[in-house]
DNA sequence: ACCTGAACACCGTTCAAGT
DNA sequence: ACCTGAACACCGTTCAAGT
């Protein structure tokens, strides 16, 4: 028989209530803590379950598959970066400055990153990013076609930067990095001119810019290019 | 007893004869014909393994993990490739020939695409054709420094568009395709304009442009600010 | 209604043991 | 030397059953 408790004693709630219930949100958010988590390589549904203190089919009841729970984490993402308002004065800068946040983001959480390939965004964040970029653009007096066929690429390229800069970030320190890229950039420097003329001498110019920088450049030339309108 | 073969009849080699030692190309050309299976979704080392009648222990024997494998199907991918000599006169549409049907290969094999990032080249197969690519952009009179700049980007470019491609093809039919394209346009027109200006005026410019051609202006527009040289 | 346990049908990789 | 069998430690997803 459990004693009474004592009288206007302050009933603690059970500890072991009922927790609330879940939510696509709260499985969103587990997800992003362990996509965090130091060492991660690749999200699991069962590591998202687990991290919930719940059962694996518990997060099929919040989120249809894998995939969707990846675009939704795409969009919170998304969600974190500052977007400006746009300055014509200094629209090349702020574009610069929303897609490099973009790719920072992004390395971070490659898993997400692939999820946002063939899906064309209807996600709140996203489309209130597009809108800034769209707006940003237009600051810049790129036509109205050409950011409605840039914007789909500048995407894509920020997306495929992303990817890379997370391989290197997953699979290396920075000296391992700085030392890969000094052994690449001795191999194609010794690369035999009679068969990769071309390649052989470019090969000086190829040292000295980090992915940032040729990341940059990159952005600096499609932003150029979509400039100069369609049609070269 | 098994009876004694007749005199001088040939003898057929035992069918059970002990096969010829695998080797790491044919290891590749068995994960090249597992991949284009119809219906394939991702490569594993089991069916690989399968394919050359064999246990997967040894297909380890051959090359150390599958991330290595797709690096050398990567590289016999770009090998199908036809690269043209280069032509002054016509570098701009022989670049867009060589990175169209780099799009198209890739695209039917992202597995392949996905290890591509993160891993500067140095398998023959590729160097011959980043030769060609350098070639052709020396010849359309891109300076040497935003050649060894742009070339990641370049390629970085293309292997995002084969991976976007490549989800259009392998989730949908083409008609599944039109339709979910054309209920995303009609989401955009639908925007409500407060919030998103330009984005839902833009839309109607959207329509009517495939993977095939927002790809074609996606280089275009590199290549012009590449033309346009480093520092904007 | 919401969740658990357990299963189904897979993975990449390793390693002792065979021939 | 080259390969097999079998295991280890995982996956995404489903579904009957519990509360």
């Amino acid at each position: 028989m459990p004693p009474l408790p004592p009288p206007r004693a302050p009933r603690r709630k059970r500890t072991t209530s009922k927790r609330p219930p879940l939510t696509p949100d709260a499985v969103v958010a587990a997800a992003l803590d362990v996509l965090s988590a130091p060492g991660f390589a690749g999200l699991s549904m069962r590591d998202v379950a687990e991290h919930l203190g719940v059962g694996t089919a518990a997060v099929y009841a919040q989120v249809t598959s894998k995939d969707e729970l990846l675009e939704l984490v795409y969009d919170a993402l998304v969600g974190r970066i500052a977007l400006p308002a746009p300055d014509p004065a200094r629209w090349r800068d702020q574009v610069h400055q929303i897609l490099g946040d973009l790719v920072t983001v992004l390395a971070a959480y490659p898993d997400a990153t692939l999820a946002g390939f063939g899906r064309i965004p209807t996600s709140a964040n996203i489309l209130r990013g597009a809108e800034c970029l769209c707006a940003l653009l237009r600051a810049g007096g790129i036509s109205d076609l050409a950011i409605a066929l840039g914007l789909d690429q500048l995407i894509l390229h920020v997306q495929a930067c992303a990817l890379e800069v997370s391989v290197y970030q997953r699979t290396m320190s920075p000296e391992e990095l700085g030392r890969y890229l000094q052994e690449v950039h001795d191999y194609y420097l010794a690369l035999p001119a009679v068969t990769y003329p071309v390649l052989a001498s470019i090969a000086p110019d190829m040292i000295g810019h980090d992915a940032a920088s040729r990341f940059r450049f990159g952005i600096d030339a499609i932003l150029t290019g979509l400039a100069a309108g369609p049609g070269h």
